[in-house]
Parts: C-alpha cells; sequence; structure tokens
DNA sequence: ACTTACGGTAAGCCAAGGCTTACGATTCGA
DNA sequence: TCGAATCGTAAGCCTTGGCTTACCGTAAGT
C-alpha cells in the first residue's frame, strides 16, 4: 500500500485561506518555527499556530521540534495529492473541450 | 501579451467550496444546463448558479448560451493556472527538503 | 531551582459566504 | 400572442471559520 496521500479536498481547503497561503510562501524558503513565521505576518502567534495544524492535516507542512523552537517545513504529500487531482481534471477539460471543438467543426 | 489566464488564488478559493467542486465533478462529463447541474445535486438552482458565476469568474467554467438554455462546461484556462502556481510550490517543497536530507546527512 | 521564552489549546467574538425564497427578464412552444 | 420554462439577481438568514485574549505545559539559560 502506498504511504497514504492525504485527499486532495484537504489540501484545496487548506489553501483557499489568504493567511494560510502566506504562511506556505513563507516556509518556501526553508524551515521556520512558529515565533518566525507570526512575526512576518499581520495575524498573532496562535492565528498562526492553529493554521499550522490545519496544513499539517492536509500533508503540506511537517513539524521537526528541536529543543525549545517547532520548525515547520513544506511537505510535498500534499502538493502531490492536489496535483493529481488537477491532472484529471484536466484531461477531462481537454477532452471536453475537443469534444466540443468536434462538435462545432461538424456545422 | 498571453492571453490573461486567472490568478491562482481565484481558482483554489472557487475549488474550496464543496457544492463546486460537485459541479466541477459533474460537468467532467460534458456541458450541462443549469437545471440538470441542479437536478444531481441537493441545493436549490439558484445556488448553482451563484457557483457557477464564481467558477466561470475563476475561469473554470464557460457558458454557452443555446436559445433557452445556458450550458456549461469546463474550461482548461482555470486548471492550468492553479497547476503551474503548484508546480512552483512542489519545486520549493522539494528544493527544502534535499536541503533538509543534505543537511541531516551531514551530521 | 527559578525565570524566561516558545508554542499549543480553549473560549468567545464577529465577518464572510452559502443557501433559500421571491422576483424579473428572456426564449420557446402552441 | 400568451403561457410556460429556463435562468440570473436581490434580500435576508444563519452557519462556518478565522482571529484575539487568556491560560497552561515544556524546555533552555543562569
Amino acid at each position: 500500500m502506498p504511504p497514504e496521500t492525504p485527499p486532495a479536498r484537504h489540501v484545496i481547503e487548506a489553501l483557499a485561506d489568504p493567511t494560510r497561503r502566506a504562511i506556505v510562501e513563507a516556509l518556501r524558503a526553508g524551515p521556520k518555527p512558529v515565533g518566525v513565521i507570526a512575526g512576518g505576518l499581520p495575524v498573532s502567534r496562535p492565528a498562526v499556530s492553529q493554521h499550522l495544524r490545519v496544513l499539517t492535516d492536509a500533508g503540506l507542512a511537517r513539524v521537526t521540534p528541536k529543543g525549545n523552537r517547532r520548525y515547520y517545513e513544506l511537505a510535498p504529500e500534499g502538493v502531490e495529492s492536489l496535483r493529481r487531482y488537477l491532472d484529471t481534471l484536466w484531461d477531462d477539460a481537454l477532452a471536453a473541450f475537443a469534444d466540443a471543438a468536434r462538435k462545432s467543426a461538424r456545422e
């Protein structure tokens, strides 16, 4: 059995919030402790903690406790899950598109 | 100038709602009028109309008025936009991952 | 040991948005 | 031309969820 990738809908709902997207953007530079992340954002630290919970549940982030701090980093699993979902959407959209083109060409 | 693809955040926020995802799923089979879409869902037709508005604004759907009915179909633009966003996320996540691996290997 | 820093959790407030009903506009069928 | 069907929009209700303050546990430094 594959290592159980998180459902795409959790990933989408996690990325739907602007603050969470900002956190993701911040993590693109590399692992950061909660306080540092919150320092660069216009919301409180507890808010960031709550968002990080959602992000980790969605498989978009990982934690690595390092003594006193907890370092969060981007996790590939969530992104991959969403990407697979979009791939099928993409295929179907293209197929429907080609279908419509074929149908309109017939007239 | 490229044909102006919609911002990825609109696409994500559009796909964040379960009902809208259900509509997208319904449209994967091909173009459908509003009434038919609403018929397969547990919400009213006006609700579907409102959702379709969001989906078209996000570049995920297109309309083709056909006499009395309005046929909605999936549009590739929105999906592509979100896919590009995920590609950069993916790359950065992998890079950070490799970086962390390299760092931990050093110990 | 005691103090300080870091961060997760709870309770509560409040705005955002999804749903419904009601209405109006447009188009097809008879 | 008249009634019926399709669909978009407006107004209003109510749930969802994001934010803050307050509190607690844990680890580090002195």
